[in-house]
DNA sequence: GCCGTTTTCGGCCCGACTGTTTTCAGTCG
């Protein structure tokens, strides 16, 4: 049983429970775990086996770590069974319905058997719902249009995607003279890879007009709720987004509050509470005293904390680094000075590798590989051994005539569903940088797929490993692969492994990328560019990196060019044939 | 169900908004 399954296990137990009106503390626990587990970089089969101490994982005591061994070793848990038989799975998709709980959910159960989306629709169409208690035809009203909207108002989006919003929402709200300052908070700020909702703080001398200017943004579809201090939205798009008017003393605490994460919210208010203090969005109190809120700055020194950057904010390792005095001075774009994996038109990429060169030195890059796909690639019309070297003759006129930029003859090798690299030695000792990637037999065993990659970090001429999980946010699943293995091998061997800027990739994710800090192994971050604006990704790709705690040191691609040099014939045992 | 330089029992973050209520429960973030 994989780690993301027993994950889903514990969610499953805590939507269940939650729906039974069960201690709502205990249904944190089972979420708290299920977090735990599935960001876990260890595979708990592996733990299990090896007869490791789970309760040391943070959330896991004494009877989750025995039901993590229990569903380890049988695949199954009584008690979900149980649960399965007295809650139907379809009454859990009640929940999702935009302003049903777990109390609403269970009445409409309960008292008139609504057991399924289309049952509950149909109540509400013969106003059965408005009868029941606590329940009335607004209720009914909001429920139908709930159902509506649900599925679209579901969806998270990529971060590059709200990042649009996210900047024309700001341009419009500081169009506004009342407005003094405007940030986007939430999981947006957070820099995480997708994101369900928008945040919007502003300061401003009265709420109302911001309000109604709000209100006016051309994306937005409908108010769902407008108060004093707050008012919510969705867009066209089905994206919600929420505005908080807050007064300039409150701006640090309320930025604070809605960037989050929620975990890292409560473990700030526990230590709060442990001075004696109180902290809510705004500002932190002695009793009734205002004491600190203006800025965050502000708020994290009243509790004895320096700032800490928002990509880190997870409650995850971040307090134990401020704790130590440890934060890391995290990686920026500016810091980046090579780019080690893009196409050209010769295989599925748009532009040519001129422009391709000309586009990376425009863009202030010092070197840069030209990593087209091989020949197992057909749909990307790959390159066999004789098409790459001709390429790479064509790199050696161009390195004549551009000057500025170091251009690295490399390769996308693919690795091979039966094992072994696409492309033969010989070929493959001659490029300057060979990244290795798995495009097919994504769904074979984690065995497998761990072994593939393992034998192609063993060969001495490949450098680095290319987008390591082979996930497309929203659409595809990451392969299953011990990246705890794949790390400690990229260890031994001085390889190097691709955190892939694409934002729909972006793997390494954070908790990879912590991995391969703690082991040592340099990532490398690449855009894996097909065009010239896709040189334009690397951006996410420094964010997600800035998520697993990377400094510069821990990035390959911002050495300069001399170190970047020693550090990769250090990897293949050969001297680089550039200069 | 977890957890402990206040604790092995009794805590576990805090406030806004809505709708259905005559003072508050439920939901959300």
């Amino acid at each position: 049983m994989t780690n993301a399954e027993i994950a889903a296990v514990f969610e499953e137990i805590a939507d269940i429970l939650e729906f039974q009106g069960e201690n709502p503390f205990r249904v944190r626990a089972y979420r708290n775990a299920a977090r735990t587990v599935g960001e876990l970089a260890e595979s708990l089969e592996e733990m299990v086996r090896q007869g490791k101490d789970l309760t040391q994982l943070p959330g896991i005591g004494k009877d989750l770590a025995q039901k993590i061994q229990t569903l380890v070793q049988t695949g199954h848990l009584e008690q979900l069974e149980k649960l399965r038989a007295q809650v139907p799975e379809s009454v859990l998709e009640l929940m999702r319905i935009p302003g049903l709980g777990p109390k609403k959910a269970a009445a409409l159960y309960k008292q008139l058997g609504i057991a399924t989306l289309d049952q509950l629709r149909q109540a509400c169409q013969e106003h059965r719902v408005r009868k029941l208690k606590g329940f009335g035809a607004k209720t009914e009203e909001a429920i139908l249009h709930g159902l509506e909207v649900a599925q679209v108002a579901a969806k998270r989006i990529l971060w590059a995607e709200a990042d649009q919003f996210a900047s024309e929402l700001k341009q419009h709200l500081a169009q506004l003279p009342q407005v003094q300052q405007v940030e986007v908070a939430g999981s947006y700020r957070r820099g995480k890879e997708t994101v369900g909702d928008l945040d919007v703080l502003v300061v401003a001398r009265g709420s109302k007009a911001v309000m109604d200017h709000f209100g006016r943004f051309p994306a937005v579809a409908e108010v769902l709720a407008r108060g004093e201090t707050k008012m919510s939205v969705r867009l066209t798009t089905g994206l919600q987004v929420d505005l908080r008017v807050v007064p300039t003393r409150s701006f640090g605490a309320a930025l604070l509050y809605f960037t989050g994460s929620k975990q890292h919210n409560v473990v700030l208010r526990t230590r709060a509470k442990a001075k004696g203090l109180k902290i809510n969005e705004y500002g932190v109190f002695r009793g009734d005293r205002y004491v600190a809120g203006r800025t965050e700055e502000e708020v994290y020194a009243s509790l004895g904390l320096p700032w800490i950057p928002p990509e880190l904010r997870e409650a995850r390792w971040e307090f134990d680094w401020a704790d130590q005095g440890k934060l890391p001075q995290l990686i920026e774009l500016q810091d980046i000075r090579g780019d080690l994996h893009m196409h050209t038109n010769r295989t599925d990429g748009k532009a040519s590798l001129e422009e391709m060169v000309q586009a990376a030195k425009a863009r202030g890059l010092k070197y840069i590989a030209i990593t087209d796909h091989s020949k197992r690639v057909t749909m990307a019309r790959g390159l066999n051994s004789e098409q790459l070297l001709q390429q790479w003759e064509e790199i050696d006129q161009l390195r004549r005539r551009i000057r500025g930029i170091h251009i690295l003859k490399g390769v996308e090798v693919d690795i091979l569903e039966g094992g072994g690299l696409d492309i033969d030695d010989q070929t493959l000792a001659q490029a300057d940088w060979v990244v290795a990637s798995v495009h097919y037999g994504q769904n074979q065993s984690r065995e497998r797929i761990t072994g593939r990659i393992l034998d192609a970090l063993a060969h001495p001429a490949v450098c680095a490993i290319a987008h390591p999980t082979g996930r497309l946010l929203g659409r595809r699943e990451p392969y299953q692969v011990d990246m705890e293995a794949v790390v400690q091998a990229a260890a031994e061997r001085n390889k190097f492994l691709e955190l892939n800027a694409n934002p729909m990739r972006l793997d390494l994710n954070e908790i990879h990328c912590a991995l391969a800090r703690q082991h040592g192994v340099l990532v490398v971050i690449s855009t894996d560019a097909h065009s010239i604006d896709g040189l334009g990704v690397m951006r996410y790709g420094v964010i997600q990196a800035r998520r697993g705690g990377l400094e510069p040191q821990h990035v390959l691609n911002t050495r300069p060019w001399g170190q970047f040099k020693k550090l990769l014939q250090r990897a293949r045992g050969t001297p680089l044939n550039v200069t």
